[in-house]
RNA sequence: GGCGCGGUACCCAAGUGGUAAGGGAGAGGUCUGCAAAACCUCCAUGCGUCGGUUCGAUCCCGACCCGCGCCUCCA
């Protein structure tokens, strides 16, 4: 199925169709690694796995590159703060990227592509620009993209730049750039600084040159889509345009996708505003990874997404409620035959799954179909006109839906025993997250001989006993159900 | 000031020119030793306000109110 989504340059909605007729070419804009990664950051991240995940289901080949800017003032001035070279003090925030991204069922991109380790070809690219004219050197040795010199600018953002905009806002520190619009694309390295000395001068990197320069070096001088959050609209990926275009003479992307803010009780995001999460904070407040992720891609990513605490909650019930559907199917003991309403709602389940996700990728829509599919399922199963020979279909339709959503199977205590982990080597446990691990270190050993004993004092009919287990786990977070096929226990 | 987005039940949140998906919470009920799970019923004559177009608007147009984002580093 071809897969509808809008394209930020036209303001339609669009086919997602490979160019070359093969193979998609994504290049999405990736975390710089200064710091832990925030929620927000994760809500563009994950879409953007619902994105390759679906393509991927839908009969895309992709080649989706991801870029990781582990150089810039921050890290330069961070590393420099720690003692550290920068490589050092990047590895560490990487590493707790990857490990945050696989935590939240995140794949990894085709290619993941570090700004330190494509500056030849950032040089390269600035050189081109420089023989065109649009690149020019400062009296600092900086190096700037003449934007005047690429009449397209702000196509992208659609924002007008031919009248007089100079003099609104001027960053006075940078009195001998030609404009005050035009972009660094190599900054001249200060005393004291990291810097690469090729033929630029000492210097580093701008923001913006490694993402045309990597684009290009992966996946050629035209690609198919390029993708990141709605603030790297302006100025990032209008600069990206800037540049590629000038440097190659031919279009960056034909498709750009944006995915909203995650805002936090209606409001951005921002440590100066206190409402500011990591992945690590929500899991030491015991939230589920399943249910941050869950969270964060319900809500369709050309939406903003209002994130509260609360939510979390809520996603963590709906979650369990498919799981324990998707446990009912698979315990089986249907009787035999096939129900053909139910077979019909099975099929239409998936198509209307599929067809959500198709058309811009309406996340709230699929999963709404999983959820009627559930209802109406576990209705059947209770009057006994749910059949064996339905199941097969209906695991069919959860198998789709988890291939993208990837909720169903439960890791959430181990991604939390990990995040307690290195929050106890952090130093950052509080009560709370002392509370949890001591709910999670009683083993699953521990917990089953519990539940047996309950099992025997149930049989005697010592309810006195029985409950007073049940009750003894509840407190430790761990809950108890009697069902016709036997006891269940999962955690809160 | 410029550009843009949004205001849908207690909360989160889709959506459509023909009369409001889904999830969570809540209330009552079925089942159960009791619970839990699951299911059933109830929970917006209503989709910010006021006009307009239309046989008909929550959905189109206009004005207004409110909230938010971008315009500077930012997912």
């Amino acid at each position: 199925m071809t897969v509808r989504l809008f394209n930020t340059l036209t303001a339609t909605v669009e086919d997602l169709v490979p160019a070359d007729g093969r193979e998609l070419r994504i290049y999405a804009c990736g975390p710089t690694v200064y710091d832990y990664c925030h929620i927000g950051n994760f809500r563009t991240f994950l879409q953007m796995d619902v994105l390759r995940r679906f393509l991927r289901q839908q009969g895309y080949r992709l080649r989706h590159v991801m870029n990781v800017t582990d150089v810039d003032d921050k890290i330069i001035r961070n590393a420099a703060e720690a003692g550290l070279a920068i490589g050092a003090y990047t590895a560490k925030y990487e590493k707790a990227f990857f490990e945050d991204m696989e935590a939240l069922g995140c794949e990894r991109p085709e290619v993941v592509a570090r700004a330190t380790e494509n500056i030849p070809e950032m040089i390269a690219l600035v050189d081109r620009l420089a023989e065109k004219g649009l690149a020019y050197r400062t009296g600092d040795g900086s190096w700037y993209f003449r934007i005047a010199g690429f009449p397209g600018y702000g196509k992208l953002s659609k924002k007008d730049f031919t009248g007089l905009n100079d003099g609104a806002r001027v960053d006075v520190d940078e009195y001998d750039k030609d404009s005050a619009r035009d972009f660094a694309l190599w900054k001249a390295a200060k005393p004291g600084e990291h810097f690469w000395d090729l033929n630029l001068g000492p210097g580093r990197p701008g923001w913006h040159i490694e993402c045309s320069a990597m684009a290009m070096k992966y996946l050629g001088e035209s690609i198919d889509l390029h993708a990141g959050g709605e603030d790297l609209m302006f100025p990032h990926h209008e600069n990206e345009i800037a540049q590629s275009e000038s440097a190659s003479g031919k279009i960056l992307s034909r498709h750009w996708m944006h995915v909203r803010f995650l805002l936090v009780e209606g409001r951005k995001m921002s440590k100066s505003e206190g409402n500011f999460f990591t992945l690590r904070d929500l899991l030491l407040k015991g939230h589920k990874a399943s249910a941050i992720r869950f969270l964060l891609i319900s809500v369709p990513y050309g939406h903003p997404l209002n994130f509260k605490q609360d939510g979390l909650i809520e996603s963590a019930n709906a979650v369990e409620r498919l799981r324990t559907f998707a446990q009912r199917l698979r315990g089986g003991g249907f009787a035999e035959g096939r129900d053909a309403a139910l077979e019909d709602l099975a099929q239409r389940t998936q198509e209307s799954f599929r067809e959500a996700l198709a058309n811009d990728l309406n996340t709230a829509e699929a999963r709404a179909a999983i959820f009627e599919m559930a209802r109406t399922a576990n209705s059947a199963a209770d009057a006994g006109s749910l059949r064996a020979g339905n199941v097969p279909a209906m695991l069919e339709a959860l198998r789709q839906f988890d291939e993208i959503f990837c909720v169903l199977e439960d890791r959430d205590a181990e991604i939390t025993r990990r995040a307690l982990e290195w929050g106890q080597a952090e130093g950052r446990l509080d009560r709370a997250a002392l509370q949890l691990q001591e709910e999670l270190s009683l083993d699953e050993h521990r917990i089953e001989a519990l539940v047996a004993e309950r099992e025997q004092a149930r049989r005697s009919r010592n309810f006195a006993r029985s409950d007073e287990i049940r009750s003894h786990l509840a407190a430790k977070g761990i809950l108890i159900e009697d069902t016709r096929d036997g006891v269940r226990w999962r955690r809160r």
